[in-house]
Formats: C-alpha cells, sequence, structure tokens
DNA sequence: ACAAAAGTGTTCTTGGTACACCCATGC
DNA sequence: GCATGGGTGTACCAAGAACACTTTTGT
C-alpha cells in the first residue's frame, strides 16, 4: 500500500475499517445435473429467502481460511478444491452495513459430504438452472462462478473433482455436457480423452448406469502435476 | 453471508472490521520491454524501499473504484484496461495492522500517461525482470499478475492496451515476446494475427524502428466486441 | 554498397470434426 | 428377444509449425 505517503497514524483509522466476508459457491454434480449447495435463512434478515452460504472473516484467519471453515462446517469436508472467484464490494451490496466479500467457489463430490450436518444448516442442493432469485448479489456471484467454472474446466482438468474418485468415461462426458451445456460427441470425446493418458484403468465395472456397465478410471493426480510443472495444456475441445 | 444464521446485531459487531486496501499493479511496455510503474517510500513505515502503489478502500467507494482513484492520482489516466486480481488477506502480511488487500493490475500505454504527476509521487518504471524486493508481500502480487497478464493476453486482445493507438506488427510481436519470454516466428506470428481480421491498416509509416519502416495499423475494438459476444477465441499461438 | 529491419509462401504434420454400427447385459 | 446405454474406427479438413529469401531505405 502507498496510503499517499502518510505517516501511519493517519492510515490506520479505525473509521476506515470495514466488515470482511466470504461467500462460497459449492458445487456438486447429481444424476447428470449440476447443482448449488445453497442456504435457506431462518432468521431476519432475509428470513425464508435463499442465500449463499458464507461468514465473516475473523480477526485471525485469511479469507481463504474463513471460506475453508464455512465449508467444512456446513459439509464435513477438508482438502477440497477451492478457488477465489471475485471481491464483490459495491457500497450499498449490504443493506445492513458496509460489507465486502470475498467469494470463493468449490467443488465437491456430492455422495462424500455429510448429510447430517447439511440438513442441520438448512441447507439444501439445487439445480443451477433452477436457482430461484438469491438474496442480495448472490445470483451474480453465482452467475460469476459458472462462467468461472466453465473456462477452469475447459483448461483444467478440475472436472474429476465433482465426480466419485472412480468414474466411467460416460460419467465423466455427461458432467461436461452439464457444464458446458452442450451435446458432445462421444467418439471424438473418448479419443481426445484418452490421448491425454491421465487416467488409470480399474478392472470394476459400474453397472448403476446400464446393464451392460461401464468400466472405472482413476485421475492420475501425479502425472498431471508432473505434466502441468511443464506447461501441459488439458483441454478436452476447442469450441 | 449466512453467519452462521445469528440475528443482526450479533453479527454486525465492530471488532469484525478489517482495514481493506488495495494495489494496483501497473504494467507498461517501453523499447521492447516490459515494466512496472513502482513507488519508492518517502516516509516510514519502510521509508526507501520500493512498493506498489495503494490506498485504503474508501467507506464510500468499492475495491475497483479505490483501484482507479489510485490510478488517476498517480498517472492522470482514466478508462484504463484494469481487472481484480485476487486478494491477499493473510493475518500477518502487514505488521501494522490487520489489513487485507485487493489487488488490481493495469495496462497503460506507456507514452500516454502524466509524467509530471508520476515523478511527484515517487513513481518510477522498472524493468519487470530486474525489480528488486519489494515492501510485504508485494513481489507475490507482481509474480501473481504477471502469470495473469500471460494467460489473459493469450485469449484476450489486451496486449493493444500496452501498445500506442497507432503500433506496428513487428511492435506489437515485440510486446508478445516480452510477455511470453520467448521468440515468436514472424511469418506464423503475422499470418495469424492477420487471419483474425482485427486490425484496421492505416497508410502511414512508422520509421522510428528500421530504415525501410512499418506499417501501422490500429487495433478494431468494435469489431473485436461483436465478435466476443458471439464466443470469439482470441489466441495467437498454442504453445 | 551495406547494414538493418520489414515483409512474404509453401510444405508438412497434427489435431479436430463428422459420422454409424456392433456389443453386452438385464429384463 | 429387445431395449438400453457402452464402446469402437476412418476419412476429411483446418490450423499450427518449420523454414529462407527479397525489399526498402538511411548512412
Amino acid at each position: 500500500m502507498d496510503h499517499n505517503n502518510l505517516p501511519l497514524n493517519d492510515i490506520y483509522a479505525p473509521e476506515n475499517r470495514i466488515y470482511v466476508a466470504t461467500d462460497c459457491i459449492i458445487f456438486g454434480f447429481d444424476k447428470g445435473i449440476l447443482k448449488l449447495l445453497v442456504f435457506e435463512r431462518r432468521v431476519e434478515p432475509f428470513k425464508g429467502t435463499l442465500s449463499l452460504i458464507g461468514s465473516f472473516v475473523k480477526p485471525n484467519e485469511a479469507a481463504n481460511e474463513a471460506a475453508r471453515r464455512v465449508l467444512k462446517e456446513i459439509t464435513g469436508l477438508e482438502n477440497i478444491f477451492m478457488e477465489e472467484l471475485k471481491t464483490y464490494s459495491n457500497i450499498d451490496r449490504d443493506p445492513g452495513a458496509r460489507c465486502i466479500s470475498i467469494a470463493h467457489y468449490a467443488l465437491i463430490r456430492i455422495d462424500d459430504y455429510d448429510k447430517e450436518l447439511v440438513a442441520k444448516h438448512d441447507a439444501i442442493w439445487c439445480e443451477v438452472d433452477k436457482l430461484p432469485k438469491l438474496v442480495l448479489d448472490h445470483d451474480l456471484m453465482i452467475e460469476d462462478a459458472l462462467n468461472r467454472l466453465r473456462r477452469k474446466a475447459r483448461f483444467y482438468p478440475i472436472g474429476f473433482e465433482l465426480l466419485p474418485k472412480k468414474f466411467t468415461i460416460p460419467q465423466f462426458q455427461n458432467l461436461y455436457e452439464a457444464i458446458f451445456q452442450k451435446t458432445l460427441d462421444t467418439r471424438n470425446f473418448r479419443k481426445k480423452l484418452m490421448s491425454l493418458k491421465l487416467l488409470i484403468p480399474l478392472n470394476e465395472k459400474d453397472k448403476s448406469g446400464s446393464k451392460k456397465g461401464a468400466f472405472l478410471y482413476k485421475f492420475d493426480y501425479k502425472k498431471y502435476k508432473r505434466l502441468e510443472e511443464k506447461g501441459f495444456n488439458f483441454s478436452l475441445f476447442k469450441n
């Protein structure tokens, strides 16, 4: 900071402080549908309306620590893919007080989380394209998060974070079709995906999706990390 | 925000407030070299050291407004390409007080700005790969900004923001070579650039770079905006 | 006349895209 | 035996990569 070259005591005036919060856009993928974990307010203000899950950033934590704390409180999960999205800081975004929010988005394996915790916090999974109007600027956050997810999933293998650890190729294709809202050619998708050589084939089939059953795979994180450092371009399609 | 479903009066406790600042990573391009506008502190703390240019976010402005205000105070420029980079919020990042910074990066035409203003604020242009250690976590911010610039310049035509409004193809290629730290094939670069059909040729030459002189062009912002809405992929090379 | 940068085409290779049928199984 | 989703190969086309010489002009 420069603070216009003022000495310390002029800068750090308490009235310059602002409430800092974080809101989490938590994505999940269930039965071919992309979902968001949202939250129904039990108390005023905005009682009964939906909002994202969030919290103030406390004096003893960084913004991303706050986001992870929130995520853990609601889902019980740790070590989740989570990234800072963007800061929302319009002066009138929160009618209660001047408050900025540093939004984060997370991708979780929808069958991994603690259902009791989720229920206890009045959190519900809502399909992304059937969301009602949310509180404050949370709609905007979600829109931004979706765009970010699309851009990111296109160039980085973060899609795997939304699938079970063992997954099938058709599941993976469904996920991408849900994220990008378009159908993809099975043969080309497979061919490209396999050419990356980042899937470890397992000798098991998942029969939940069809009678024939589809082979299960694991994503090779270690190999990807190695390739990534050398500037590897994970990208499953062009347009 | 959820604030754990607490009523209002428990949430908005003044001690939850934090100092919020913004720091600006201001890129310029001059004579084939990528530069940063940094700032030499005249007063304690950190007197004599270099830092980015920043300020607190004031009660009546959003974070991006604060960043634009700072940019204008130092360079006199408005309507500049500027984007939020990332929030820096480690609890001990600023020894003076708990203070988070919402960093922004900007691209300016280095011959456009107000040199008197810059001088008055003890700001100096410093080559990006000859930067000394800066104050606090500003080195980290710069590293992040450089990575962001590279990713962004690869897929969006933001490079033009660093060049004069009238520029030559060789200038443009030099810029990309400076950003990506590698040499590019002249013929392929030109071919690709021209195939995008986003440059308006002018019937003038710039002779500052050679005896022969190189033709000047303007970037067609309007056309780009139209194409962008339809999902246009500006990208000058692959690897 | 020579130095220094601008400008220009072709070939090869890679990778994307389009497209249709057989397979395995549970019911 | 049939319905359902899983799995496979080929031909065409577009775009990237490699590569060397001529042009212009100031000195």
